[in-house]
DNA sequence: GATGAATGAGATTTCATTCAT
DNA sequence: TATGAATGAAATCTCATTCAT
């Protein structure tokens, strides 16, 4: 057995918590399957983590706040509004490739679980629609956007687009792939901002 | 206390579930709960239920059927498929307004629940997918939409926002009201539909 | 649907229950199992018993004061004592032939249930051994009877012999049928009174 | 409090579930009821138990084991039929000298269950019928027993023989003593091998 | 008598958390 | 740190019995 820091050993279970969450859901998910899992002995997860919370708590915080720091990155940048849609879109469905098992529990396990940790993490989770609603309001005054709809409204579409079609490929509802990952971020752009209808051709 | 008969008893304990599912959520609800919500004694829970399961399947079964219900016959109209839409995310939308708690329920706890009961429930929530992704498809080979997205992902995308809103007013992070409720149906078809971008005047 | 008078339907009741203990046990029937297999409504029971327990009660002390008339009977007369344990053995054989259900449910749910039915009746499953025990001990007086075992303990061999024969058959230990049955009335008297071992030929 | 090994507290918690069951019985015995019995914590018991059944199921078993490994021994033994009878005997009536509250709950709760334990344990059963079965035949055989009984049934007899006894200590209707204990061996033997009956004087 | 809805005590089982070593 | 035995507070579900009609 290799020898590990406290910090790899805390790594390790964190990422076991990972799998066993996204496979039995959190609440299905006994602290001794994540302690199996990550091949520890029982207590030891006691050691490194207050609760079983505070593990999907630290799972959450942790990759949140990555997520926050890259829409805040591409919020400061100069790009065309659709294209900070498709950097943040490109981001977290990338983040899904990467880490599949870790954005399920996120997903399905807090920020769509309104009674539990949703509600326990909700100013967090909104930060990220204030910074996409930022992001529109912006493309609104700089004339790119229509403001026929309020930013806030806009970026509660947007995200929940995404997350919707994160839920398809974990519901396995729709096809995943190198492929379709890209065609995602084109796709979910295109119908927030481009929109589903043909441009009508003005009569004359 | 007025008689009853067995249907509005079990009506009785459904409405008490809806209520204590609603402020819980399904899990932290207990069993006892319901049965005090409704004011009967416990054990009556399950002279008309076989389970507490049973009680959320019964509760999003009856309201999903009626959805789809509802999808199919804006389906068979021969309105615009923009405006198909508008009716779809109308019903939804009303319904909301009409019992924001069972809403509340069907989503947080059946819909977005992908380790539990969104599992157990995936094709009955298919068919809504599929219903919406056939109003796509029929716009796209009429012309009305561009083909630009998979008709599937576009159902994806459009359910997501309509299911994001709902989220915001479960969450209280969008206001609520009926001018809001309105406007909501309106924004969704306007953002999914038209595209959140300013057409881009063509040169000459 | 036949009229019925109370008796008939107390008997009605009873006959279910047979059915249903034999069937399940008694620990494990429902009473509401009782009243489908009978036909009549749940709550019926209690008007003709006051209890699960009492039904239980009823069957085993109705057919046991039927058994210690018999064995009273055959005390009574002059048969051989050997001829008299052959007739008591014919008639519990015989009224299980009859009645192999209820058999069952005497046998296992109460003279063979030491902490529950078993003890609260042990009174007057001791009056059979007691009526047994007379007869080996008016035969050991008669000299038709060694003395070298008591009459109470040959008494409980011999009753012993005959349950576990029965219990044979409701395990489907032992083969049945109307041959076998007959066959067991003079094995086990065989047994019992004559012995398995094969008579020493004494020398000269 | 001493400390223990793993084994030595599941020990403690077996001994103090063959008391409980004892006393109350199987069904009405609680969980609860062994661990203040056996002095530690209620959820203790599934530590070491997946059930309250596998605790009777360990019970039995475990002594079941070793009496078909003392019947088996005697089996291979060179003894008289009778002989091998009576150590058989021997073992069982020594075993409840030593341990009455664990044979009581054996007889009581699985040989005798025909209903629940004695169905799921019927296989291990039967394995003791036929053991003894084989020393009937054998005896049959060498001509030291009579054949006018099968061995099947000579089997029940002699092991229902015994089993009454026991059961006559457990309801204490028959006397209970070390004289009694070394009795019954003997009395059971001479009534099964030797008959009740006196040898009938043959006329000149 | 007949019905079956209503009651609620109780039992098993689970499992997060603690703690002694 | 590391271990896993020990704890005990729930929670679900069952079902005998009662009772209003």
């Amino acid at each position: 057995m290799v020898r590990m820091s406290a910090d790899e050993k805390r790594r390790v279970i964190l990422d076991a918590a990972v799998r066993v969450f996204a496979e039995r859901g959190f609440n299905a998910a006994r602290v001794s399957d994540i302690a199996d899992e990550a091949g520890v002995a029982y207590g030891l997860m006691y050691h490194y983590f207050r609760s079983k919370d505070e593990v999907l708590d630290t799972l959450f915080l942790d990759r949140w706040n990555v997520l926050l720091q890259a829409i805040s990155e591409v919020d400061a940048g100069d790009l065309d509004p659709r294209d900070k849609l498709y950097a943040i879109t490109g981001f977290i469905v990338d983040s899904y490739r990467h880490d599949p098992d870790l954005m399920k529990v996120i997903i399905v396990e807090v920020t769509r679980a309104a009674n539990s940790f949703g509600r326990k993490h909700l100013d967090k989770i909104r930060e990220a629609f204030d910074l996409i609603a930022d992001i529109v309001e912006a493309g609104q005054q700089s004339g790119r956007f229509r403001d026929h709809v309020t930013p806030r409204f806009a970026a509660m579409a947007f995200y929940g687009a995404i997350e919707q079609v994160l839920t398809g490929w974990i519901f396995d509802v729709l096809p995943q792939g190198d492929m379709e990952f890209e065609q995602a971020k084109t796709f979910v752009v295109e119908t927030i901002c481009g929109g589903l209808e043909a441009p009508t051709t003005s009569p004359i």
